[in-house]
DNA sequence: CGTATAGTTGATTAGTATCAACGCTAGTGG
DNA sequence: CCACTAGCGTTGATACTAATCAACTATACG
């Protein structure tokens, strides 16, 4: 496969460069689906991907988009989100390092993906992975594994969605938010909210107006404090938590 | 294995039976993940389940449980549901024949699974079908499309619960009904209603007394006919398709 | 420094929830 | 066989949450 072109943004085709052959863990640091691979398993399935960088508010693709690639999010922020007709958005979800998207079914990807902050991805096209899948039976299963994360992760969504207040929308948001920075190994508070209020009211199925309000209110009880845009502390942990699971 | 009991409801170790040993087709039209597999795979499969009719109204199993087991839908209804602590509910999905359910984290079951009506489903415990996916690659691979194909329709209520109107969420509910009841070669009109109002209702994150209403007022408009309880005739398809998608 | 965009706040409206009553249906027991 | 009861579904009146419309402020960018 020669190097492809992506849409004018820097490719490297990173099979091709010694460090990433040579430094297993780098790779799988790089890669979220190489967790649980061998050295050898890795390194067949750099050799297949494509590594570049994307700028901030890129559309990496369209819902119903020919389906060619999967991606996996090396770093920055990336969102998926549905239209319909007249322009109403439903954000899918936020996803970060580590997370991969654009599985779906043969009819075209089932959500717009567009990156929130400067983004670097690592692409295969379906058609490797799924011959990369038959040989390595544990990238299947990883893959399997993947899946129903983000279907537990869409089920708990639905009844955010379905049956949470304002505030329960976003307490949860940002205890999950938290929980994710905890995972990671960063500090649960000040969490970062890289994406507009816009995304998080299309996440949350509220207004803007709604969340800037929500916000304003969860500050002045001293739930949360807001020093900066982008930024939000989280100073009851407990009553978040509590407020999230509606109780 | 010895044949569990299935709390007190009739259980069938089909294994045992010639009928289904010998006869593949009927296994593969009875557990909905055969398809694909050869003739000894099937029997391996049907090998470790268990096949067990339940009656109406009956927990299967609760959020929070220990996950052991993932079930096929032979033939019947069930929903499945989450509950926030003061019992608001969400039903994440109304299952039908060919439908698995039971997949999830090791942290238990993420939903409750209740039957709608008398229900059938075969069972497998998560070891058995975990070494049997190690054996079958084709099965996981299967198992696999099927998580995708969960996930891709949890995507698409999550636009439903959080941007579509009370209208266009009951002719979403009823286009996609006729659309599976079409899919299995039945007519598409009328369809079947298994589910109470107020299961209905919490699939769609409204009250029942909306769900009522909003069916009186597509009957006025004559969009659909309500002959009986649990039956749905769509007379207008293209306008409850149109209403479905928002425009 | 000026402009455009994002975010906040306020006033009002609208859609759906809530509360309440009633009718229908199916199952039960006399 | 039929009255009785319980649960489900429907309809009406009212309340309330969040949406809409509008104005204003803060921030980012050229």
């Amino acid at each position: 496969m020669p190097p492809l072109d992506f849409d004018g943004h820097k490719i490297e085709h990173v099979a091709d460069l010694k460090s990433s052959t040579c430094r297993n863990c780098d790779i799988v640091r790089e890669i979220a689906f190489c967790a649980d691979l061998s050295h050898d398993e890795v390194k067949r399935l750099a050799s297949v991907r494509c590594h570049s960088t994307l700028p901030a508010s890129y559309t990496v693709f369209r819902e119903g988009d020919l389906v060619d690639h999967v991606y996996s999010i090396s770093n920055g922020a990336v969102k998926l989100y549905k239209l319909l007709p007249d322009g109403r958005r439903q954000v899918i979800g936020f996803l970060f390092s580590g997370d991969i998207f654009g599985l779906g079914t043969n009819d075209g990807y089932c959500y717009t993906a567009e990156t929130i902050t400067p983004t670097q991805v690592c692409r295969f096209t379906h058609r490797k992975l799924d011959s990369l899948m038959g040989e390595i039976p544990r990238l299947e299963r990883r893959m399997f594994d993947m899946a129903v994360k983000d279907l537990v992760a869409a089920q708990e969504q639905m009844l955010l969605l379905g049956r949470k207040t304002a505030r329960e929308k976003v307490a949860t948001f940002l205890v999950k938010l938290a929980q994710r920075s905890i995972r990671i190994g960063q500090p649960g508070s000040p969490v970062a909210l890289p994406m507009s209020r816009a995304d998080i009211a299309d996440y949350l199925g509220l207004t803007v107006e709604t969340v800037s309000r929500t916000f304003t209110q969860l500050k002045r009880d001293n739930i949360i404090g807001l020093p900066a845009s982008g930024q939000c502390v989280l100073n009851d942990w407990d009553v978040l938590k509590e407020m999230a699971e509606g109780a």
